[in-house]
DNA sequence: CTGTATCCCCAACGATACTG
DNA sequence: CAGTATCGTTGGGGATACAG
């Protein structure tokens, strides 16, 4: 992207550009703030329920896809990897037969569940009086 | 969904099915999990930084889209919709020429601040060690 | 037992144009 | 000023089959 360089007027390029300009500077900024980094994280549909599966104790990949019955496979290892990359958890592989593979939370991955904790606090205090607005407003206008 | 009423082998039907049925089961249960909720709503893109936007005090359409430089109308106007309906803003028109809408948070809305403040918190306090892991387990394996 | 590979769907999100 | 309508892209997530 250069800048005119001739005095013309060149109506054209200013506000539509500007505004992509600006997205494209929100976007770098949003992409590096570690509020949203770590909603981003949280938020992943399976994440929170494997950290606090693991919250007392190490569990097998099998006994975590019977705790979290509803998880594919392919999401189960998905977000088990996810948070391996991130260190929140260890992989331990025992070479035995058949395989047994740990998943244990490191202090960094445990350090995540007095905040998960809170959310759901927060959320069972809360979210009724939440859902409560929430029909209430769909009542009123389903008609 | 009827269990095995005879004591016959039945080899089919077993597997797949019981798998189907435990994962309607429990998609039913986390749709109703408070705490899988709130991370919807809060999981949203925008809706952490609109709450913020408001937390010091009611703003107008335009000044939130201004705040927010990186949101699309749709996005803005859909999240805020969004939070309206579950009670935690009021959406007030001015019925002036220009038109004026102004939105403020509610009690309830307001009462998820300390919450976002909790998860900005951890999330500057720990992102930047999660970040490190990330990194290095990338590098680790980017040959 | 512990995954990987593949295909597919859909909802979230964005871009753009138009309206009261 | 404050939206609505519409379209297109993208990636999350699930189903299934296969592999070490």
């Amino acid at each position: 992207m250069r800048t005119a360089r001739r005095g013309e007027p060149m109506a054209t390029t200013t506000a539509a550009q500007r505004r992509s300009a600006a997205r494209a500077g929100y976007d770098a900024y949003l992409a590096e703030c570690p509020a949203r980094q770590l909603l981003e994280r949280i938020g992943d549909k399976w994440v929170s329920l494997v950290v606090n599966a693991l919250a007392d104790g190490p569990r097998r990949y099998s006994d975590l896809r019977r705790r979290l019955a509803g998880v594919s496979e392919k999401m189960l290892t998905q977000t088990l990897r996810n948070l391996e990359r991130d260190g929140l958890l260890t992989r331990t592989v025992t070479a035995s037969v058949p395989a047994r593979v740990d998943y244990a939370l490191t202090p960094l991955g445990a350090g995540l569940l007095p905040l998960l904790r809170a959310i759901k606090d927060w959320a069972e205090e809360h979210m009724p009086e939440v859902l409560a607005h929430r029909e209430a407003h769909d009542g009123a206008r389903a008609d």
